[in-house]
DNA sequence: ATGACGCATTTGTCTAGGACAAACATCTGG
DNA sequence: CCAGATGTTTGTCCTAGACAAATGCGTCAT
């Protein structure tokens, strides 16, 4: 009977929700209530973290808190989307995104390799890049937000995913014919999936690229760039990223780099962000490709 | 002139030490001694986090706050061990780790892998795992705490080698034999090397996996071994891991999951802790290999 | 000499409420 | 219909105190 509780930094690990602002909507709004322990401190039941949990999901698709945490619980559950009507796609093309993503759905690993594998050879790795991984990318990132996705699917898409990925890169000559481009992304951006698409593009085109995974702090890629002669480092920043953060990053790592180096930030995340001096913000994949070519035509091989 | 500053937020990404620990320390300490902007918010100096950082890589090596943060700038940079003697190891058997350690160390990502690949080809996929990648981790865990090896070169070593092992794992036939073992780790402990060792043994045995990658929050871990009908969980925590949470949150899962299915968990994070129910232990490759022949037994096929 | 126990100190995390600036929405004038 | 001013919302930072868990150390017994 006695359902489990949680602490506040247990809560703030599986929400994303920090520790200041739990006991903020508590003061301000009344929600949580959290009952207390011993010495006094909070003591989240079960409930209240799903609860927690459901309304970042609802924040994280733009909805206002301060509605959200005056919501009675039954008006929240009708606001979040279940599974909006199946949307029983025509199957119209080729490249239909739900016949994969039902076999993540169906918990099949295996089934949505196999899926997988025989698309990438159907058609090549660029068109798998831009055609398939991509919209899936978004659908899954769509099918999360209205809660028709578990985390734990979420969890198993990216994994696997990632090691398609992985693997068709590996499977590449290693290309030493472009730029040198340090690819990798920010602390608390642990979003692996948007640096790998450009990494099978870049790499495709015969660019050399050093992917140096997620979450290096500013003054190690500096570091990096240097130890590694880096003519560019790109970054990727996910939508669920904290934009505001953003500008001022960029400008910070700008400072930490040679000028000769060039600085590219792509990813949902810089959809919004305004250009600044001296850093490529680049919103898709083909644009990605372009910013390439150009380099190449700036320096060209002497 | 004006080397850049950092406020709070910005230096608890880069040195990982949280905002509240960083006030007790001015407060009790007398350091750091941070500047204060207009809004009499806290400024770091780049200094001062250069040295709060090698203050925390004295204390992962297991010196006491109290101590480092009285002493006085030089006597802290003496204390930092340089290259300890590079423990010239007896090269014993067969593989040396120092030599593919310098590929990493010279920033060369091919010549790494192409180095490893033939390892892997000699030794196969069970040996190259145990007597190759398993001391390497551990090689450059030392030597990230010695200082010798930057943040850089470890990012760099640890995705080249997850690619590697990744690789080698697609490469299996998907086993369908043994027990269903769903693999990940809890929020906050984000190594994921550990995980992929005890997958590619797993598999090797032709155990069915299910990768789940890092950070899954526990009440997903347990919904996710409920939808994959997993026979065991299993989890991995690295050394790094502050180990007195790891008791709480192996008892908080095993309260979230099915009485039938068995809790594993592993890697370095878990040598100290103490044995407790329904937890199984596992503190090095082998035990974990043995778990699964024990498993196996308990659970004939019928 | 070595291992176990208990006490003292160290150290991190929690608590409380106040303040403020940046982000956002809404209203007003061109 | 767009631009700019004004008001509200909301997250982060601040101080300062308390306490428990972890760690180190001294004592005692074997």
């Amino acid at each position: 009977m006695n359902s489990p509780h949680f602490n506040i930094a247990a809560v703030e690990r599986d929400t994303g929700l920090s520790k200041d602002v739990l006991r903020m909507w508590e003061r301000r709004y009344g929600f949580p209530t959290p009952e207390r322990d011993g010495n006094g401190e909070r003591s989240y039941p079960a409930a209240q973290v799903e609860r927690l949990r459901l309304i970042k999901r609802l924040m994280d698709m733009g909805h206002r808190p301060g509605k959200l945490l005056a919501m009675p619980a039954d008006e929240l559950a009708a606001l979040a989307p279940r599974r909006p009507a199946p949307t029983a796609r025509p199957t119209s093309g080729s490249e239909d995104p739900g016949e994969v993503l039902a076999l993540i759905k169906q918990h099949d690993g295996h089934g949505y390799q196999q899926a997988m594998l025989q698309r990438l050879a159907r058609q090549g790795l660029q068109s798998f890049v831009q055609d398939t991984v991509a919209p899936l990318t978004q659908r899954v990132g769509e099918a999360w937000e209205d809660g028709s996705f578990e985390v734990f699917e979420e969890h198993l898409f990216t994994e696997l995913t990632k090691r398609l990925l992985r693997q068709a890169i590996a499977a590449l000559p290693g290309g030493a014919g472009g730029p040198r481009i340090l690819l990798t992304s920010v602390p608390d951006e642990s979003h692996v999936l948007g640096l790998l698409m450009v990494e099978a593009l870049f790499s495709l085109e015969g660019a050399e690229c050093i992917p140096l995974g997620t979450q290096m702090p500013l003054m190690e890629i500096g570091r990096a760039a240097t130890a590694h002669r880096a003519d560019i480092v790109a970054l990727s920043f996910s939508v669920a990223f904290p934009q505001r953060q953003i500008p001022g990053l960029l400008q910070q790592l700008r400072l930490l780099l040679a000028p000769t180096v060039e600085l590219w930030a792509g990813g949902g995340g810089v959809r919004r962000v305004a250009r600044q001096e001296g850093v490529h913000l680049l919103h898709t994949l083909d644009e990605a490709l372009a910013a390439l070519t150009d380099w190449r035509q700036a320096h060209p091989t002497n």
